[in-house]
RNA sequence: GGUGGGGUGGCCGAGAGGCGAGGCAACGGACUGCAAAUCCGUGCACACGGGUUCGAAUCCCGUUCCCACCUCCA
């Protein structure tokens, strides 16, 4: 089956075929820096880590952009309640932006442009509109640009909307605009604001509006065409059908395919900032592990809500153990070595649920029954049919970026020193079980299960002896 | 008012005309000294009412409920 992704733009999965043979460019927006990330966000962020590791599992060669929104009025006002340079504000949450995608596994974009640095390129596409006719100076002297949306008769393809049946915005100000939809692409500066969010413009001093950005930088890094655009379907209007707006009526090509991930809701209601019902990847994290809180963020199909509750995090604990068991178990029984690598030899059904629009619950399920179907053949001294499904198993997490044997999953080094000296320790007292098991002393075997058990260390019985593991 | 997405077994979550995806939980069995893990089995699900069809969770008509966007939002 060939690749095929849902557009949102033409609301129909479409075979996708890249631009540019061998390559595929993808720009998706990260975010507005003015808080802490919410799990909605990185949601978002795995979504499409998810898409480029196909892709380039697919052998196609992927340059990813997602930008960081360092400006805006929300940062500024923040800034002001904080008493902290809106600059300041700005970094010390985009790095926790990192530290979340980071922790969970979400491969670095190959490149992550910030708007404060790109006003020279917003300035260029601005004079551009305005000479093609779909931009103008405020009519009155606020010193902003506007995007013309009269002026563009394609205006609302994107989500398929009528300018005329939408509801108008409650707190309308005309303010300089010839119509209520047109959007600032340039922010005059007003009094009060900080002069380090100004900057010299053809208009007057100001600041760039949002939408202009994306657009400003993803033709600068990726061209005025591209593969694909994704983000969070909240975006899909106003920000990417405005972006969409004035990248075409400059000329652009702009986006092939846009692709947008489900909200997570928190117990059937959306998350977001403005409601403040905002679970923090921090307090996740500390109910459980990082690849447990992956694999339960990115087990949903991506365009679907994700409904966070309680418990469904032990859940998705529950499903990960049970893959690192048989994983631990074959590597140790099948592949005394040690060492197993990704072939990327994957199996022809997870390829096809993959392909169909990252059909990522349908590979799950084929990567459970592979798990099945190795313990099967573990349970029967099959080690052959073990370590075939165990290479299966590898490939297929790797391809999800949910590979328990990833060092990025490994316990801190600053625990290894640890974790060697109580293995030392702990098997020790395996042997002296051992000894007991075999004298059919059940009482001192039991009590040395039930010793390390309250430290929290489990043990199980197997043919081959027995091993240990620290709850987590 | 406009646009879009939905209602699937105790829970999560795919599928989209015909073999009960998969996971979690539960129960029964096998294995085990006992556990744990694992394997096998059980549950006969598709909001409601009509219709089309040999056959519908899947198509059509109607009803109903939910959610998102239309203002900053991943």
């Amino acid at each position: 089956m060939t690749l095929r992704f849902y557009d949102s733009a033409t609301a129909s999965v479409r075979d996708f075929v890249p631009l540019t043979e061998g390559r595929a460019s993808v720009y998706y927006c990260g975010a507005t820096v003015q808080g802490e990330p919410h799990i909605g966000h990185v949601r978002s962020a795995l979504a499409f880590d998810q898409l480029t590791r196909w892709l380039q599992a697919k052998g196609l060669e992927v340059t990813v952009v997602r930008n960081v929104t360092d400006i805006d009025d929300k940062i500024l006002v923040k800034a002001v309640e904080n008493n902290e340079p809106w600059w300041a504000l700005a970094y010390r949450f985009e790095q926790a932006f990192e530290d979340a995608y980071d922790a969970l596994g979400i491969l670095k974009p190959t490149y992550e442009p910030r708007a404060t640095g790109h006003i020279p390129e917003m300035h260029a596409l601005i004079s551009l509109l305005i000479e093609r006719g779909h931009a103008y100076p405020a009519l009155d002297d606020s010193g902003d640009v506007y995007f013309d949306v009269r002026s563009w008769k394609q205006y609302g393809s994107l989500t398929r909307q009528n300018i005329d049946d939408m509801q108008a915005a409650p707190d309308a100000d005309p303010r300089g605009k010839k119509d209520a939809r047109d959007f600032a692409l340039w922010k005059g500066s007003k009094p009060g604001e900080p002069e380090t969010a100004s900057w010299a413009s053809p208009w007057g001093a100001g600041r760039p509006g949002w939408h202009l950005e994306c657009s400003a930088m993803v033709t600068k890094y990726l061209g005025t065409e591209f593969d694909i655009h994704g983000g969070g379907l909240d975006l899909r209007f106003p920000h990417h059908e405005n972006e969409m707006a004035q990248s075409q009526a400059a000329g652009h090509g702009f986006a092939n395919f846009w692709m947008h991930n489900g909200m997570v809701t928190f117990e059937g209601e959306k998350m977001s900032k403005s409601i403040g019902n905002t679970i923090n990847p921090r307090e996740m994290l500390q109910i459980a592990r990082p690849l447990v809180v992956r694999y339960y963020l990115g087990q949903a199909h991506y365009r679907s809500v994700l409904d966070y509750r309680p418990g469904s995090l032990t859940e998705a604990a529950a499903a990960v153990e049970r893959i690192e068991t048989f994983v631990k178990a074959a590597v140790s029984q099948a592949h005394s070595n040690g060492k197993v690598s990704v072939t990327g030899n994957l199996p022809d059904t997870f390829t096809a649920a993959m392909d169909d629009d990252l059909n990522i619950p349908a590979a799950l399920a084929v990567l459970h029954e592979t798990v099945r179907a190795g313990n099967t053949a573990l349970a029967k001294k099959d080690i052959e049919a073990a370590g075939v499904a165990l290479e299966a198993v590898v490939s297929m997490t790797d391809a999800l970026g949910i590979n328990p044997l990833d060092e990025q999953w490994a316990r801190g080094g600053d625990a290894t020193a640890e974790l060697a000296a109580l293995d030392v320790l702990v098997k020790a007292q395996l042997e002296a079980r051992a000894q007991a098991r075999t004298e059919k002393n059940w009482a001192e075997s039991d009590k040395i299960r039930d010793v390390l058990a309250a430290a929290g260390i489990d043990i199980a019985d197997s043919a081959n002896g027995s091993t240990w593991s620290l709850r987590r």
